[in-house]
DNA sequence: TTCCTAGTTGCGGATAATTCGCAACTAGAC
DNA sequence: GTCTAGTTGCGAATTATCCGCAACTAGGAA
């Protein structure tokens, strides 16, 4: 029972922060919530949809993955990997690190002797095989402090519920 | 100096593996190869499309996808971040890190006090602003050790080069 | 409780990245 | 030079995600 008392903490606090933020409660939200509150995996908005669907058939898709990008600007959930509209390939065979501009997505490699040597736990072995280990750092890259704008690829990823008029919690 | 002869190091080694792997070198594969080879970044294929584009305009997308893919089973270029065809969406907000299985692309989350003490070099913070470390780590999966099929969306990510009848480099 | 409106929703049609099927080529073995 | 398995470019799918819009509803005001 203790998972499902986790669940159940862990849905309040997103209602909490949610209503905090000024942003109405509906019920395709809550239901939402309520599916991510208790997953213990990593689901896509598709999973997530079709999960929702079943209690509520009628739930587009399209908000699904609107309240999945609020809640991420609310930094209640996080998008896993790099906020991906294409692969990026990397050609680097040397071990390195990854540095990962959360806004610009930019990416730069660094080396650290340290971080080479991290000790992956043992209980990782129960997972799999390990083949790699690396360390991703994620920031605000030094371009994007100074200039205030991102140089690439503005699709809608970062930040921006995509709401001209919408919700804006007037984050401070 | 240094840079282009680490590109050119870096390119007879991608054409020594490549041939060795009985795949033809065509005009087109080597062109990317020495784009690939020179590129300090992490370019999506689109970027190195447009690069071979400007040496050979009659390049397609295609075939630049297809090379990426061939060079990425070769174990010659990794992509960053999941094999992501769709974003993955992590509600766990502790301290935790990735175990990523390269071949199905489960994820699982773990914990480590010796990874949550990991020290970021000082170089870091020259790239820009640390808001979040964590290790990832890639390998495959005790499922998909077991049974020997890719449980999820098999769309023809990991592994083929989209190749019915083509190289089969019959990776012992 | 009822009313009112900013904020939301579902829809159906865009976009963009990546893949596919296929017929016309070419590298490289002989 | 010949021959063929392996490749290429193309244009048409696919798929994830987004956008505009008109119909709705949460939640504060009356």
């Amino acid at each position: 029972m203790r998972k499902s008392e986790h669940g159940a903490r862990r849905l309040e606090h997103i209602e909490t922060v949610v209503r905090e933020a000024g942003i109405k409660l509906t019920h395709q939200r809550l239901e939402i919530f309520r599916e991510l509150a208790h997953t213990e995996e990593h689901p896509d908005a598709e999973t997530i949809f079709r999960a929702v669907q079943r209690r509520m058939p009628t739930v587009s898709l399209d908000t699904v993955y609107r309240t999945l990008w609020m809640l991420r600007d609310l930094g209640l959930v996080t998008t896993l990997g790099l906020h991906g509209d294409s692969v990026r390939f990397d050609v680097n065979l040397h071990r390195h690190h990854h540095y990962v501009c959360v806004r610009c997505g930019a990416i730069h490699d660094f080396e650290s002797m340290d971080l080479n040597g991290l000790h992956v736990p043992e209980s990782v072995k129960e997972l799999g095989s390990v083949v790699h280990a690396q360390v991703e750092v994620r920031g605000i890259c030094a371009r994007c402090q100074s200039v205030d704008a991102p140089p690439k690829k503005p699709r809608a990823k970062p930040g921006a519920t995509r709401a001209p008029r919408a919700a804006s919690p007037r984050r401070t």
